[in-house]
DNA sequence: TTGTGTGAATCTCTTCACAGCT
DNA sequence: AGCTGTGAAGAGATTCACACAA
């Protein structure tokens, strides 16, 4: 899209967001050199300096990084410059803690629609929410200028609701369903799945393969 | 810690995972060939021997690999071929759903505290789990041999309640609260932090590196 | 002197391609 | 013929180490 023909590699986009948050905690100074965003974030310094390379040259020597000029970039780089409507998928119980969750909307997330598929649940109100019929989410999503979706029903509905989600025009969706989901090309799709992550902590106590711990606190 | 030299690569472990939960589901054949296995996980069929030939060497030329005995064995690598105890802190909305979410229990992780810090909480029963008091942690851990614990407290408590987790003598924590939290070397900690997933998610969807986007689905 | 930016080296992971087993 | 297991090549990510800017 740009000129720039280097790709900024996966895995430091990984680390934009911990970049970001450390950033906003990092005090008051205007200027933080890459050895302490590195203490920071438990990165090392030579991998800070390569990651914020890969977008720019805002490093002064001898003093460090201008601390709000790069978070500015960084926020923009995220896509967290702006507002995202977002569509919550799926009442249960983790579609409530979702709902209530308030991390989402400190970073422009906002939770404009709720939809269910249960008949007890809809037409009820939740945080200020109505829980609407989930057959009402095409006309939703256009209505609402929806863009991304966060997936909270049970794995054996979830390709289904997914389906549907990707013929609104979502391209975004955040998957919380404990099953392997398709999507086109054009989506993109981010899995959470709190089982995976309970059998790789059991997996590297069982083994203590130590080497790793460090590791695993990062990824 | 056994004779073997070779280090099982970090990433192959993220995978075995959903190696485990692909061939669960992968019908009712005795064997299964790479290739097949790779279609069910998205992975590339080499990466699949790859991986497999990490801890083994079960497959039979033209044949493929023995289903049930491939997924014991990745059972037993994971540490899923047994129970764990495991401990909840915090109540909350999120809390309150991770306690009633199903799918821990089914692999074998079984949540046997419950703790909040909050009075109002503490001596309620929720899910046949009654609400302790934080200060009875590590009474609890020792008399119920707890080896696993679930931090699911806001961020400016997170770091407090893990010194007194990794005191209690846990050496496995899924951590839940975005703030990055400190442990010693010999404990293990994972984190889920919902908000840098949303916004690796805006980041990919705001860029449109579309090279990107069948990487995330993995990963 | 302090600390960035980056070529080159290193390390790690993935894919290729094929010998060899069933 | 079909498929595994694995050396070797390739791609990607991280660290090293240092010229150079403030």
């Amino acid at each position: 899209m740009e000129g720039k023909k280097a790709n900024i590699p996966v895995t430091t986009v990984y680390r934009l967001s911990y970049y970001c948050r450390a950033l906003l905690e990092s005090g008051t100074s205007s200027f933080i050199s890459s050895r302490d965003l590195a203490k920071l974030t438990g990165f090392s310094d030579a991998l800070v300096r390569r990651d914020l390379s890969y977008f720019g040259r805002f490093g002064i020597p001898g003093r460090g990084y201008p601390v709000s000029e790069v978070r500015e970039k960084i926020s923009k780089l995220l896509g967290i410059d702006r507002e995202w409507k977002v569509a919550l998928i799926g009442q249960g119980n983790l579609g409530r803690a979702v709902l209530r969750y308030k991390g989402f909307e400190k970073q422009g997330f906002q939770i404009v629609a709720v939809f269910d598929s249960d008949p007890g649940k809809i037409g009820k109100s939740r945080s200020g929410i109505e829980i609407q019929d989930i057959n009402q989410l095409e006309k939703e999503v256009k209505k609402a200028q929806i863009e991304m979706a966060i997936i909270a029903v049970p794995a054996d509905g979830a390709q289904g609701v997914i389906g549907r989600v990707v013929g609104s025009g979502i391209k975004a969706i955040l998957n919380f369903a404990p099953t392997k989901v398709e999507v086109p090309n054009s989506v993109t799709l981010v899995n959470i799945d709190f089982t995976v992550e309970l059998e790789r902590l059991s997996c590297v106590v069982t083994r203590l393969g130590l080497a790793f711990c460090f590791f695993w606190c990062v990824l």
